[in-house]
DNA sequence: ATGACAAGTGCAATCGGTTGCATCGCATTG
DNA sequence: CAATGCGATGCAACCGATTGCACTTGTCAT
């Protein structure tokens, strides 16, 4: 591998073994391969075959230190376990390899110092960020993004293009579907403090129970964390509430109410509706599948890389925003 | 950022602006990053301080290039979505992060000449790969990875060094508790053909079947995708097989047979027992929980990054084996 | 024929570290 | 006191690409 196949001796093949072998200058060969309509149709393609000949593949590092950009993005995850993010993962990766990018995966885990710290020193090493629905405060991420091309996604913040998905078109039509199957009490389970998203959504949800027509009645839960865990423990409470129905931060949180419904002997949806928001693998693995509100991951993540893009390019593109869909399943029944 | 803050002049900091600034010579600066214990302590104080009041920044190209290493690893996983990797991924990040080292993640996604082609590629960015539960033919995947380091997880290839989990006894535990539970006729529900876990598993299966000394008689289906759509329709077949219990290749498969065998009406742990495989988020999100045999994502991770350093620096590890442990929970009953 | 212009190519400097080797000062030893 | 050794430092040659600028050719209009 990587080594000259003519010729007794093995060397690292470079754009000098090629230029050698070719008479011609190493110039020639590295505009070959990073601006290919420089160079006259016939050279190229003898380059190109004496590159393959030799083996040949571009050293990443010596095209970074003389360009200054490495070829990679960041890409930084609240919490890769969440179910939320490896769609996301996924859709970014694949843009970013539409464009000869690599990806550089950040697990933040945590929203102190030491995401912060991560931040700083992952943004010294990739062209520009993505990140993912970050928890740090305001400050705390722009100080930590610096001056590195970011795009968030998931999240809004001054100063910092962002994709975003508006879902309260979506969790109007939720609700009302709720009230049109005849739910009136209506239990809003809040997703983490600190989560933009779920101050959006708790923004939304009371909005519509505000102006509907119908005289629901909102009962809010929460914050808490977007686990499973922390919905199975509150079910207790929503069970107590009197609610019939919940709309919940997420999926995730989700279904760990209905599992906690279920061990108070509640059944979903005969005795309580619930529904979720995001739409992820969990979503479709209940029995019966959630009621939810469709992210659309493939696009953001795409759209992510598009603007990071831009960013890079100089351009300063806006708050770009998608939309939820409100996707009725099996969680969602009569009174 | 990374300017200068001292003298009016913004230049980007180096370790030669370093240098100039304490009249020292910038092999001592760079030693002092590099190879700390080379350099006086005093002098090597002095250079921090230096270097964090100019913003200075190591330049990972400058030294790539000047030492052959990249500082990053690749983590190829075959479906970043199947829940088993995500846990994967964490333990992966977290153990190199411990040296200072970034994971560069792929998302191979078809067992095909792409993914081989997207190996080859990444192969050449990194100091070394560590590669989960690839699909690849043998030989496409030694011929892929080449000469580059590389640590197989969850499959075993002769002359690549892996770290696996070794389940079968597990198994034939968990088979014991299906057979003290009553059963007596076990549906095997096999994973994916070209899987190396599937392989493993089916074969501890069988061979737990031929010697035990109870009657089981040993029902087989398969081999199928590992997702829960496969699982579900799979579930007809399961329901029309007679047997009482199914151990499937894994939890996302399970999982699906759990939804799939409500389709049918048929109700777990009350008409079918089912034990699944990895324990994996879902297996804790199903209600009632999936018995299963547990994985030890952690260990797998930090194991492999812990081997991919070893095979840099010339060793040769073998062939690691941990064990996966049986864990009842709620999906197994009485016949 | 002449100048203008464009396309294609080469020269050489540059990016920012690393590292083998030489050097130097100083302490230890015979 | 000279010789030896060692720790700390500097010198300078790399690593392998990119790119501004100069140059050569060929084409075309004048």
């Amino acid at each position: 591998m990587n080594r000259r196949r003519t010729g007794g001796a093995r060397v690292k093949a470079t754009i000098y073994s090629i230029a050698r072998e070719l008479d011609i200058s190493a110039s020639t060969v590295s505009r070959a391969f990073s601006r290919p309509d420089m160079v006259n149709a016939k050279v190229r393609e003898r380059i190109l075959a004496t590159a393959q000949a030799q083996g040949y593949e571009l050293n990443r590092a010596a095209r970074g230190l003389a360009t200054g950009r490495t070829g990679l993005i960041g890409l930084v995850v609240l919490d890769i376990t969440n179910p939320f993010f490896p769609p996301l993962v996924r859709a970014v990766e694949r843009a970013a390899s539409e464009s000869d990018t690599s990806v550089m995966l950040l697990d933040a885990e945590s929203g102190g110092q030491k995401a912060a710290d991560q931040l700083k020193r992952l943004s010294a090493q990739v062209d520009g960020l993505i990140v993912a629905s970050p928890r740090l405060a305001t400050k705390d991420l722009q100080a930590a993004v610096g001056s590195t091309p970011t795009v968030l996604v998931n999240r809004s913040v001054r100063g910092i293009p962002s994709v975003t998905c508006d879902n309260s078109a979506a969790l109007r039509e939720a609700g009302d579907h709720l009230v049109e199957l005849g739910h009136r009490r209506i239990l809003l389970l809040r997703g983490p403090a600190g989560s933009w998203a779920a101050s959006q959504r708790t923004n939304a949800v009371r909005s519509w129970a505000q102006h509907t027509s119908a005289d629901v009645e909102l009962v809010e839960l929460g914050p808490v964390e977007a686990t499973y865990e922390a919905g199975w423990h509150a079910a207790e409470a929503i069970a107590a509430s009197g609610a019939t129905a919940i709309m919940a931060f997420d999926d995730y949180l989700a279904c760990g109410v209905v599992g906690g419904l279920d061990e108070q002997g509640l059944s979903v949806p005969d005795d309580r509706s619930i529904i979720g928001c995001d739409d992820v693998l969990l979503a479709r693995t209940l029995t019966p599948q959630l009621s939810t509100v469709t992210a659309p991951f493939e696009e953001l993540g795409a759209r992510a890389v598009t603007m990071l893009s831009e960013v890079s390019a100089g351009g300063a593109p806006g708050n770009q925003k998608l939309s939820g869909v409100y996707a009725p399943r099996g969680t969602t029944g009569k009174v």
